[in-house]
DNA sequence: AAGACTTTTTTAAATTTTTAAAAAGTTTTT
DNA sequence: AAAAACTTTTTAAAAATTTAAAAAAGTCTT
């Protein structure tokens, strides 16, 4: 990577992020994006042009005037390796800058709860190799995950504990690249938010339909975290009355009632009475056997997944009536079926609103195919060019005197 | 009020309102403040004292090198009209840019639902002749009010009509004041934001216990608005069980559990039963009387306002697991007696919510003894100096060919 | 096809910021 | 107790950035 002056290291990586979130931009719009006058924008580009980042792209119609010329990034010089993990499996794939993937998707089955941080650096280090991607080629390792997660400090308070030190540092010194850590429903809010259906949107609520019920939040435009980074523990708000016990030690949550895991339960259950299903000729139900059932039409699998989505509807409800959002995105791997979610969620929300709110609000589902966690860690790279850990790493770099 | 130089308008208000927030700062500190570099803060600073809004205030005592100078606003000069109303009463105030009272307090009872918006504009009037400020010494009228408020329109959806017209414009033109309308609950979090317990707050959740329970949101250091304005309609939440009948339509909200106007139905019902209380010396039972004898011991009373607190403190228990705030601020009336309900919120949120989250937040009273309201009238009017509302307001100015 | 109108790019002037130096104190050391 | 060392603010000069104006390169209208 070559070195970029640290005077306007900010500025031009400003540009840079401009032009991997819009693909082809003109100085007008990158001076748009990241603020500056437009002499000054093109001086940057010149300079992204001499450094092999962006190169000049042919001029564009005109809409009655000058014709414009196009910039976009040079998107096979430099990589993007996301590493999207859930409580029982993990992808990893190397993407270019312009979110396509140039390596096969990798998938294992584990057990996030048990899984040990050298094993879940093995795995990602045999990727790496295998890939034979050089390391200077590599912008950065995303990797996002459900937990507990301090950002800032690289810290998964839930899983993968290296005896209360940074999993980031931990993962920067052995791998040798720079690593940023996120949130899964976090990443994948990020994803909607800059290449999904939440695009350009300020204030919107991405539901992440998985194992559990995560929730990522748009505010003003920006990723919101709270105070202490735990902001969006949605699905442990006190909801259903008479609910089963949670593992956060409370009844009702939205978790025990319309997380996959729950109506995983609630499947074998009924099957267990008798109920007559297409599921019962699966050997171990797992979500994809929900949803592949129920879009083919099994009564059972559809009613579990309608009642899931009336209480997550419910939650819905009270989420537009604190933050009054402009949409509610349903995304994660439940985003799949996204349309047998969408009638029972909006009838709950229209019982449970007020008017006025719930006709101010939209509910949308995902675009991105279940593939919003992965562009959101590549983007979580991107996000953090020209960032303090940035700096970091390269620090990290000086020491060993490796040059990546 | 003195021409400011377009260019640098923007610059020199911001300026203004780091003097306003903070009484006296050094050079260094405005700059930090406006974001400006140290020459240019100083060069500013010069145009304001050259404008007659800034003075020096001789050198502080230093940690260690030159002494500073220091800078603050001249605060008899400039003046601002503050109107805090809510649905029974409304208080008028002029205030001088330290935030003292320079005229006396008045007082209206009235029913905000059925007041007309002419004699709204009588009231002011009449108030604003009685104080013989001269106009061109008033910076604005801050007004403050509950109903679904757009602020940017100027129009309250709820309550004064003007057929649909802008409340706002309708009073500047027959005021010739620059007007600027906010909801009741953000007007008194921007009080506790800029004055009160919650100043430079990241993420703060100021509930205003009145005769409704109104939320204004913190979120990142900014007033939250929400997509369409109408962010923090915190009380319609469904919340209590078998409820009753809301004016919202719904069951089970927090209003009609947990509000004054609840309460005080609650205290009518009780002494109808025979109950004993020294509330039953009162001939009209308000919220005024209901804290008066819980301070004073009355077992009614301070049962009543312990179960609304329970319930209020269910309610901030969902904020705080949506939204990770760094505190919970209790301002409104009932701050008054602010102690009374602080252990039954706690409590609640101890039932409620995940510990990690609980003990992330702090439960705080409100410092601004009720009056962080006309308080954050006051700020409302300095926020938006240098604002599109001041440009129209100049403009209309002009059209009328009125020096004010 | 010429002139009017748009839009982008370039150039030059003005503004703002950054960097460095000077000024004015306080604290530590001898 | 005076000098040296250290801090912090203020001033001055240099560098960077923005603004404004002009030039370039189109499209659209008559």
């Amino acid at each position: 990577m070559p070195e970029i002056k640290s005077s306007i290291l900010n500025t031009n990586a400003k540009a840079i992020k401009s032009l991997y979130y819009n693909e082809s931009l003109t100085s007008t719009e990158v001076s748009a994006h990241i603020g500056k006058s437009i002499p000054h924008t093109i001086k940057v580009l010149n300079e992204l042009i001499a450094d092999g980042y962006v190169k000049e792209n042919g001029y564009a119609i005109s809409s009655g005037g000058r014709k414009p010329l196009h910039y976009s990034l040079i998107t096979d010089t430099h990589f993007i390796l996301s590493v999207a993990m859930n409580q029982y499996s993990m992808q990893l794939v190397f993407m270019d800058m312009n979110n396509n993937f140039i390596t096969a998707l990798a998938q294992h089955q584990l057990n996030t709860a048990t899984l040990k941080v050298d094993s879940l650096f093995n795995l990602i280090n045999d990727y790496v190799k295998s890939s034979a991607i050089e390391k200077n080629k590599i912008l950065g390792l995303g990797l996002t995950m459900p937990g507990f997660i301090d950002t800032a400090k690289g810290i998964n308070y839930t899983f993968l504990d290296v005896q209360g030190q940074s999993l980031v540092d931990y993962l920067q010194h052995q791998l040798l690249l720079p690593v940023f850590l996120e949130n899964d429903s976090t990443a994948i809010a990020l994803g909607e938010l800059k290449f999904g259906i939440a695009m350009h949107q300020k204030d919107a609520m991405i539901v992440n339909l998985g194992w559990g019920i995560g929730l990522g939040m748009i505010m003003d435009g920006k990723i919101f975290r709270g105070h202490s980074g735990l902001a969006g523990e949605f699905s442990h708000i006190p909801l259903v009355k008479n609910g089963k016990l949670c593992t956060c030690g409370k009844h009702g949550c939205l978790e025990t009632e319309a997380s996959f895991i729950a109506t995983i339960g609630k499947a074998k259950a009924e099957l267990n009475l008798g109920q007559i299903s297409s599921l019962s000729s699966y050997e171990e139900i797992d979500a994809n056997a929900i949803m592949t059932e129920a879009i083919k039409g099994d009564v059972l699998s559809v009613k579990l997944i309608s009642e899931a989505a009336y209480n997550v509807g419910q939650g819905i409800a009270i989420l537009i009536h604190i933050l009054n959002p402009a949409s509610i995105v349903l995304s994660g791997i439940g985003s799949m079926v996204g349309k047998l979610w969408l009638s029972p969620i909006q009838q709950a929300i229209n019982e449970h609103c007020i008017p006025r709110l719930a006709h101010d609000t939209e509910l949308l589902v995902s675009n991105l195919n279940s593939k919003a966690q992965i562009i959101g860690g590549g983007a979580l790279v991107v996000e953090n060019i020209g960032k303090p850990l940035q700096a970091k790493m390269n620090a990290l770099k000086k020491e060993l005197s490796v040059d990546l």
